[in-house]
RNA sequence: GUGGGCGUAGCCUAGUGGUUAAGGCGCCAGGUUGUGGCCCUGGAGAUCGGGGGUUCAAAUCCCCUCGCUCACCCCA
């Protein structure tokens, strides 16, 4: 037997309505906000990510999903949204349009780790890129998109945590600082953070073991050693935050694992929730990125939002979200004859924009009604030896129960208006 | 990659060494020669995740393996 490979699912009809609430909300946001939709591919030159990323990160170093094709090529299926976005940026002379540029995009994203509550190998985001303006107050545009977006999903209970990682200027100095206070310390890290120290010293922030959290308490925080810009930029965030009614919570443990971020970083997450993997969307400011990739310096600011996080939590906190429509008509007949005027008025009843559906294997009558019942039908035509004889349907009334006798002419007309 | 929990029909669950593995939901059919939702009756559907071992006898005990799940790392 084959099963959907692990880590991966088949997002059934009865979810559905979840996904398509969720990206019907989304799409109106983004237009709202004057983000552009944008695709890109499923998969890239590996080397896009190697150098967005970055080598160090577990995204890049053990996550990918690297192959290559007959061509020689050696490709990774996308393990997140920016880097292609910025790609297509650059490609397509984006800089030549009015700054900053805005796009917005769904993915499918795809990173090989284990998985559990909220975290899969194939994932789905809803995410957006403003690229071309380094004012704070397009961060707070763009917080302000996500949180309205997240909180008017009917999500309660959920928090806005910021932070600023400050930039080339002033966070080496920073980091050595970091490393300065934990060198002398390594006889009470935990195995983790010794390895964090040496590979990657800002994720000791957010170490969560308790014997750890007494020594990030007391570290030093990026947000009280910014350079004078970086300071700037993220008291204006604030301010403009404030302005806004966003409410946001300071969190100088707040660090983003790719290598690309500057200045500010932020996270919406559900409220006192005991797991980790939390964050519904993350995302922040990547000045050099665009650079990197070989673009003209430009700075840029962008957030991505797991869709399957969502739906989780629209389960767990009972959100009402709109369910599909069923169809108007069941159409049900008996016999051959009636069977070919049913798929007629099946055929009308579509053309005219009325959802139907009939059985169409020659089942008993009350096969179909039990059918007609179970689809959610309003109502249902019936269509059989008698009403061929007077060019009649019967009408049933699936909640009340009760029918009527119409003419087969008619019918269509005046399922139209009711 | 590391650690915990769990694998019995499509779904949920009973059975913890002894005949043909039980029940509920769902599905199909009949009760109603053309009428759903309630009720009654019947039916289909399970190599008890897979392999090996112990035993007269294994869903049940042991070993291995695969899968799911939760947590860690990390991330949406």
């Amino acid at each position: 037997m084959y099963k959907a490979p692990r880590g991966t699912s088949d997002i059934l009809p009865e979810d559905q309505p979840y996904f398509i609430y969720i990206q019907d909300r989304a799409a109106y946001y983004a237009q709202l906000y004057g983000y552009k939709p944008i695709e890109t591919p499923v998969f890239e030159d590996v080397g896009l990510f190697i150098r967005s990323v970055g080598e160090e990160t577990d995204i890049v170093d053990k996550e990918m999903y690297v192959f290559d094709d007959k061509g020689n090529s050696t490709l990774a299926l996308k393990p997140e949204g920016t880097a292609p976005v910025c790609r297509a940026y650059i490609e397509h002379g984006m800089q030549n349009l009015v700054q900053p540029v805005k796009l917005s995009y769904f993915a499918s994203l795809f990173r090989y780790e284990r998985p559990q509550a909220g975290r899969f190998r194939q994932h789905h985001q809803f995410g957006a890129e403003a690229i071309g303006d380094s004012d704070p107050a397009l961060d707070a545009e763009l917080i302000d998109m996500i949180w309205n977006f997240i909180t008017g999903l009917g999500l309660t209970s959920i928090v806005l945590y910021i932070n600023s990682i400050g930039c080339p200027q002033c966070r080496p100095a920073y980091l050595e600082k970091l490393k300065n206070y934990y060198l002398d310390k390594t006889d009470v890290m935990c195995g983790d953070c010794k390895t964090r120290l040496d590979k990657n010293p800002l994720r000791l922030l957010d170490c969560k073991k308790e014997s750890c959290s007494a020594l990030v308490d007391q570290a030093p925080k990026s947000s009280q050693n910014l350079c004078p810009e970086c300071a700037d930029h993220y008291d204006s965030l604030k301010t403009y935050l404030n302005l806004l009614a966003i409410p946001y919570t300071e969190n100088p443990t707040l660090v983003r694992g790719l290598d690309y971020y500057t200045k500010t970083v932020f996270e919406i997450q559900p409220r006192d929730e005991t797991g980790a993997q939390v964050a519904i969307a993350g995302g922040g400011r990547y000045d050099g990125l665009i650079e990197i990739l070989g673009g003209k310096p430009t700075p840029a600011i962008g957030f991505g939002s797991g869709m399957e996080r969502m739906v989780l939590n629209l389960k767990k906190q009972s959100v009402a979200i709109p369910t599909p429509a069923p169809p108007k008509v069941f159409v049900a007949y008996l016999g051959s004859q009636a069977k070919q005027k049913a798929m007629g008025i099946c055929r009308d009843l579509r053309k005219n924009g009325i959802a139907s559906m009939q059985s169409l294997s020659d089942k008993s009558m009350k096969a179909q009604l039990k059918q007609a019942g179970k689809s959610g039908a309003t109502y249902t035509i019936i269509i059989g030896e008698d009403e061929l004889k007077t060019g009649s349907v019967t009408l049933r009334d699936m909640s009340e129960g009760n029918q009527q006798s119409l003419s087969i002419n008619e019918i269509v007309t005046i399922l139209k208006h009711k």
